[in-house]
DNA sequence: CTGTACCGACCGACTGGTCGGTCTTTTCCC
DNA sequence: GGGAAAAGACCGACCAGTCGGTCGGTACAG
């Protein structure tokens, strides 16, 4: 079928409406990552997305809701790959250490790793309070499921002798998945000259290891 | 000498240029703390510190220098006291986990701890690109600073038979610091709901000795 | 009088959000 | 079927308000 010009979409449909917001949304994000928040207007996100700009507000009612359904619909993305990891037929611990390694990737997936941490930064701390607690409440609830999948895999590694059974599982989980996310912060912001890949490799086998030698403790 | 009134102070020597600075400072960090950095305009800092907006760009060229200053300021204070450390009688781990520990207790010392983390962060994400730049290049020298004595500590531990001497010193003290700094930003941002002193703990034990059991791996 | 320290009215730029209006698609009535 | 009306999707000029920064001025020390 030749000639298939279709300069003006149709909509209407809830996917193509779904697919309205992803372009938005898409722009915000593209935006954000290499601009900042602050110069993140409306009017630029309509023009990136080859829009209107009062066509942003029929779609999101304030710039803050914007930036909530931006997050949301990333975290989501992250949350929906890590179940799958749980079916494969490994040694606790090595699940443990691929859904970690997977955390890793999921960055670079998007190809510019730095900018798009940048960008859900300068969103929680340009955004409202009001608006912030919420993305606030939504990270949490991304982050609570890795940590249960991640206390899950602590505890039954115990049981297999593979974890240190003096570990506090859930204390445990929740400090390696502060501790990565938040890794990809400094390194997001260049505070640390470091490969990432190697600093990666560093904190998993830190943290799997511990700096300490095993040999007992001189003192 | 009663009725010392001095509505109008007489300033002039650079000490005192100095503590007008600080002044200025001081009333920034507060206002940021508790504002937020979109809400801390100019007017508002020139407001909390009582005086008036214009004599804010006497002292400062703009107000991204003044958040310049503000950062270089807190860092200075961060590295002063990190050498005296280096100093006491103790085995080199011990050394390693008191740095660490100070770090940790860093921004207690301002009893709003979250405020202060998420003010620097909000400074960082909504000050212009050179400036961040500008600031980048502040932290990553305290950063280096830290950085250069976990690294010594952990060589001297490993000649001591105290740390693994497999483990590579630079990176994994790059690891350490990177992870420890940016644990608060999670915290302050209440992304994660646990104790922070708990998760501290948890993490220095989890550095030192790794969530793996020490008995091999079974695989 | 000169230079330092300070002040706050004022300015231009720019922002998030609104609103009247346009064009396209669907619905409905005959 | 056809034509009118309603609904949906979209647009951009406009508004009120805010911000960083300027500038003319005052007070005072030397």
């Amino acid at each position: 079928m030749p000639g298939t010009h279709k300069k003006r979409q149709v909509a209407r449909s809830p996917e193509a409406l779904a697919a309205k917001k992803d372009l938005i949304l898409d722009a915000a994000l593209a935006l954000v990552a290499d601009e900042g928040y602050a110069r993140s207007t409306i009017s630029r996100i309509a023009q990136k997305a080859g829009i209107g700009r009062g066509t942003v507000y029929w779609h999101f009612e304030s710039k803050d809701e914007l930036f909530l359904g931006l997050m949301q619909r990333e975290l989501d993305r992250i949350v929906e790959g890590m179940p799958a990891v749980l079916e494969m037929d490994l040694p606790p611990v090595e699940k443990f250490e691929t859904l970690v390694a997977g955390f890793f990737q999921f960055y670079e997936q998007f190809g510019q790793a730095p900018n798009v941490l940048k960008a859900y930064l300068a969103v929680f701390t340009g955004v409202g309070d009001a608006t912030r607690d919420r993305m606030a409440a939504v990270a949490a609830e991304a982050y609570g499921q890795f940590n249960g999948l991640l206390t899950d895999l602590l505890e039954d590694g115990k049981s297999r002798g593979q974890v240190r059974p003096e570990l506090d599982s859930p204390i445990a989980a929740a400090a390696v998945v502060v501790l990565l996310d938040a890794m990809y912060l400094q390194v997001a912001f260049g505070l640390v000259e470091n490969d990432p890949a190697r600093l990666a490799t560093s904190i998993l086998d830190l943290l799997g290891r511990g700096y300490r030698s095993p040999e007992g403790d001189p003192r």
